[in-house]
DNA sequence: ATATTTAGTAAATTATCGTTTACTAAATAT
DNA sequence: ATATTTAGTAAACGATAATTTACTAAATAT
């Protein structure tokens, strides 16, 4: 294996706990929904129901049902998409994004407290690498 | 907010997709029981009934069911506590690591594939920000 | 010694997940 | 024009997930 993926892989399992953290269910809501919430609000756009379906690897027959769930409760908006009568357009409601906020609350506060453990200038190290990693995978994904 | 944890949000972010496809269940295995498996993989150590249902956020009445059901397929193994007899510690067997490597081996092929969008130089940067990023972020957890 | 906490189990009940088959209507291909 | 694909819905059924109450036995506190 290349020694750059192993970085990477390193990097994705160092992350793990804050990932886990996102997964935590909130309140009212079952493990399901809340990953139907955390995909949309981290692909901040509007999204169909077969996008969700399938980045999320849960047939469109359950996910039908998993998003009236999430209607009713008032997490999200469903209406036609413009550009294909067939579908519609999912989006998060203000009280779909909170929900989410808050978990990503709770991360920024653990890792704002664990920064301690680092000198001054290792912070800006890390900063500086975290802003390289981030300009660098974006471009990966073009 | 902090720009530093700003860059570190954005790098959960965008390692999102990624870790996204470590949640998608393989074959005969649910959403739960492939989190409980990958919970375990990424905490290499052995781990007792009661951090993995505090770690998932599941009550340690079902943990006990759905590690039974882990276990019956040969998944785990289950073996008491030396120092606490009333508690069992819980460890992968062959089945359960192999199962999870095989998305680790997946997330690795998009890796190495979208790494041929960026040049020799910008490789480079990647893989000592990315390893510069995971000491640091070890040496935070200490 | 006794009381209280802690780790895990058991069983029962409801809600949700997961899958399959079948359907409608719009979009696209021939 | 007609056939085929695509996006989403509906309903039904078995399998899990989630919650509650109650229990055992070891560990810890008083």
């Amino acid at each position: 294996m290349l020694q750059i993926s192993k970085e990477y892989i390193e990097l994705i399992s160092n992350l793990f706990k804050s990932f886990q953290r996102l997964n935590q269910k909130s309140s009212n809501l079952t493990h399901l929904q809340n990953q139907i919430l955390e995909f949309l609000f981290m692909n901040h756009n509007t999204l169909t129901i077969k996008q969700i379906s399938e980045g999320l690897n849960v047939p469109k027959q359950q996910m039908t049902v998993l998003l009236k769930r999430l209607f009713d409760q008032g997490y999200i908006t469903k209406s036609q998409n413009k550009h294909d009568k067939r579908s519609f357009v999912i989006e998060l409601t203000e009280k779909g994004k909170t929900s989410q906020q808050e978990k990503w609350a709770k991360i920024y506060q653990n890792f704002v407290n664990d920064l301690s453990k680092l000198d001054r200038e290792e912070q800006l190290d890390l900063q500086y690498a975290m802003h390289k990693v981030n300009y660098l995978l974006k471009k990966m994904e073009d």
